[in-house]
DNA sequence: GGCATATTCAACCGAAAGGTTGACGATTGC
DNA sequence: GCAATCGTCAACCTTTCGGTTGAATATGCC
């Protein structure tokens, strides 16, 4: 998987993680804390943020024995520009996005993810 | 994998998915056709094409006995809204995608995809 | 009818994804 | 120093992914 667009692509195809991003976005968390609300493991999300990492979407900065996670949304960049080739999509469109989140995170709630 | 965001993501997480997309913004294609370029088999090909109709990124119709692919450039605007909410991105720029083509073909081309 | 063409199906394979558990290494607080 | 906390590692398991091959199923051509 050299390609970036592989690696970001296949980060965001999973719904907890789309989840964390979007959790990130409001602040940026500890791995402990961005673990709470999900029905899963510590361990499993730990990889969930080594897999974001990867792909560049979060950065972790180590302070003490707490690891952060930033949101780093230029890696989003590339993707989004590679997709819009295949449209004239609505340049931005934060009502619609906030939107997503919504019903995102209330699937996210109902699955118990 | 109920959320078409997942479907799409992983879709578009596949570079010779990428590729036959990217083909395919040309014109529309015969099953046979989409393969020809690409190393592997042509049920492989077929396999990704029926995983790019699932998520709603192209449509197949029969016509005799060619089966023609049809991108749908639709399926990505729920993923681009997603997306740009993390990032205020320029709006669209066409160059920028150019230039992503070029490259993802130029390393089909070489790693034989 | 009979053959070539177009596409999928079915069975199989190895590798990767996504999860679990339990042990482990740091770091902090008392 | 010691116990609790934070996070990862390692081993394991099951399911999915991406590919192969060979047979099967249309359809078109003469």
């Amino acid at each position: 998987m050299a390609d970036p667009l592989d690696t970001v692509f296949a980060a965001l195809a999973d719904p907890t993680r789309r989840a964390i991003l979007a959790m990130l976005l409001e602040d940026d968390m500890a791995v402990t804390d961005v673990a709470e609300p999900f029905e899963m493991s510590l361990a499993a999300i730990s990889k969930h943020l080594t897999i974001l990492s990867r792909a560049g979407l979060i950065s972790q900065e180590r302070r003490g024995r707490v690891k952060w996670c930033k949101l780093e949304p230029d890696a989003l960049r590339a993707a989004s520009v590679w997709m819009q080739g295949f449209g004239q999509f609505e340049p931005v469109n934060l009502d619609a996005f906030e939107r997503f989140l919504e019903v995102e995170l209330k699937e996210d709630a109902e699955s118990g993810a």
